[in-house]
DNA sequence: CATGAATGAGTCTTCATTCAT
DNA sequence: AATGAATGAAGACTCATTCAT
């Protein structure tokens, strides 16, 4: 006879590495093989699980894919210094190499092919991760402008998207992965916050 | 014995309309349901045409979509002005405009989802849409430093980077067609490229 | 920890009934349609299954016709008797019958037509049904070389082929059916097998 | 001016050439493919003509077919010596060397298989080859009757069927194809039909 | 809870046949 | 007469989901 802590629920409770198995399977494929194509029963192989078992936990695919995206976390932060251009790169390498170790690209392919049909998903890669990204550069940024290091009237968040864009385009140009991109975007950017306003407007 | 003037060839031609119906209804539907999602039969429908019609000119379905990937081009060239901002900004918007026209970010996402499963679809997509659109805002660039109003020692395909990839990311961030966008970026990398040299390194 | 006694294996049971039935009604298709023309929507309407069923025990259709030629047995044994003549009557007289019971010719006409393209179901066929079958005529004649009732230099795989093979002579000649045919043979081949012995060379 | 002689059918007239070219091809990919996998568009290419060349000509595949099966001969004839044994030898080698030409097991395997579906085809192939040639052995026996070779009232069509079959027979077991088995059979069958008369009945 | 069986809807592709030139 | 285009009807196989144990 086993004695069981008051307040639990009977009966045999929800194993939660197969959880965590199954959303990190799910993520995976999802990036490997798109939205579509990832099917539950490769889920249920790769997280050693029964199909039924996913669906015992979330109703639909879309449920699944969904949780394994609202689970995603841009893993670790780069070590912030004081100096504008060294922490630019960083958090940029930084960038790139995440991107790499979770397909990002093809992630932020399916969750764009999938837009019409299931918005949550890229509205999901926006929350977890794209996001957060974009608030690290700014915090850069901002700190920077606070030192004086770059024109109070700068517009941050051009900017930040002419960072990170920056590496989408080389991507999609088919010259990804240099290592030299993010020092040269970073320079390109510093150079135009740094230079005397005219922001908007002025030939 | 007598020859035949080399005429007509025997029997009944092919259906241009037919055929560029199905190219046009290919392209749109990938665009809205992606690769996978995209069906044969939906393609047949919307071009009025017999599943089997379709399969005599393509023998597969990745066949159909990389003809209608190839036979897609780039829509109107902006009139070249002579002012880099202006034309900048011009090159720009166009490239917006075309890109909600054939509902681009679709066509892209599903092209990187495809890509390890069908890497001709991005392929195309570089050679006919991306790569075009690249030099298009090069040679802008390149014209402006011909006559001396950015630097010459400028980095200009990390510029053009940064011009387009600021669409990208700015799509991805939520912050997706905001009219200012092409003015914004514009001068934000004009300010770059027309700053003192000190394109690597020094802060 | 509690050891669990290694019971019943875990999920639903696949019905045997169901098992049986899709490979009866695939072996009767088979023979009435032919390998080709049998459709998996046939085989499951007549074992009143879904068609997935069917593919989930089965990989492919070549699969599902191997085992239901696999499963085939040639059913009922003729009680031996003694006697050569009566012995072998009997049993070519079973062979008969079992023939048109599973429409054997339709079968054999199957797996030929089928040998280049599917080479297994003619080694099936042969493995289960037309080996065992020489098998047993061949115990009935070397018996009976035992009891010297036939000759000893008797070639009794020739007189095998004979006895059988005169059965598929008479279908493809349009004379099968008749039910004098067993003793006929049987007689035409034992006075060969009883002759004096000239049976290599003399006119 | 081109002069027509009279009585011609306006227009072109249908090419003979062709024609047989179709048969010709249409009776080749029967025997190996079989009915149902022949396509007619393998038929058109191997006999380089279009596909609507074969329906002017023939309503149906069926039709083809037929027509091709119909126009099917026995190539040569053996010489007709004077000895049974030799003559017999010759016919069933010719017959073996025949069946091997035209891939015949497979050709009678599909119109067996088809028998339920097309009874055309068999009764084809019954009349065109398998019914000459069993009328030549039979001639051949009969001349040895009447030579008194061999028994008055030996049963001359059991002892065509043992002679034709025993090929067959030997082709389903797997052991088609040996040189001696012509001299085999013949040697059994002649030994039967030599004996003191108990052909009917008597144990 | 966990598993495996069972299923219905759907997808690409093939092919005999009919049309238009 | 001859050709190639166009088509409708099928068929094998896949997959998310629901059942039964």
């Amino acid at each position: 006879m086993r004695t069981r802590k008051t307040g639990n629920p009977p009966g045999r409770s929800r194993s939660v590495e197969k959880h965590e198995a199954i959303l990190a399977a799910a993520l995976e494929l999802l990036a490997t093989h798109g939205y579509v194509r990832m099917t539950l029963d490769q889920v249920a192989t790769a997280a050693e699980v029964s199909k039924s078992t996913i669906h015992l936990r979330w109703k639909t695919k879309a449920d699944l894919v969904t949780a394994a995206l609202a689970g995603m976390r841009m893993a670790d932060m780069p070590p912030p210094s004081g100096d504008v251009r060294t922490d630019l790169v960083a958090v940029l390498a930084d960038y790139a190499a995440n991107f790499e170790r979770v397909n990002g690209m093809a992630l932020i392919g399916t969750c764009l092919a999938e837009e019409a049909h299931t918005p949550e998903l890229l509205a999901l890669l926006r929350e977890r991760t794209i996001g957060p990204r974009r608030i690290l550069v700014r915090q850069v940024l901002e700190q920077a402008r606070n030192t004086g290091e770059i024109r109070a009237d700068a517009d941050l968040e051009a900017a930040v998207s002419a960072l990170l864009g920056s590496f989408l385009a080389d991507y999609l140009a088919g010259r990804g992965g240099r290592p030299e991109w993010a020092e040269q975007v970073v320079d390109l950017t510093l150079a135009a916050l740094r230079a005397p306003g005219e922001t908007s407007g002025g030939r």
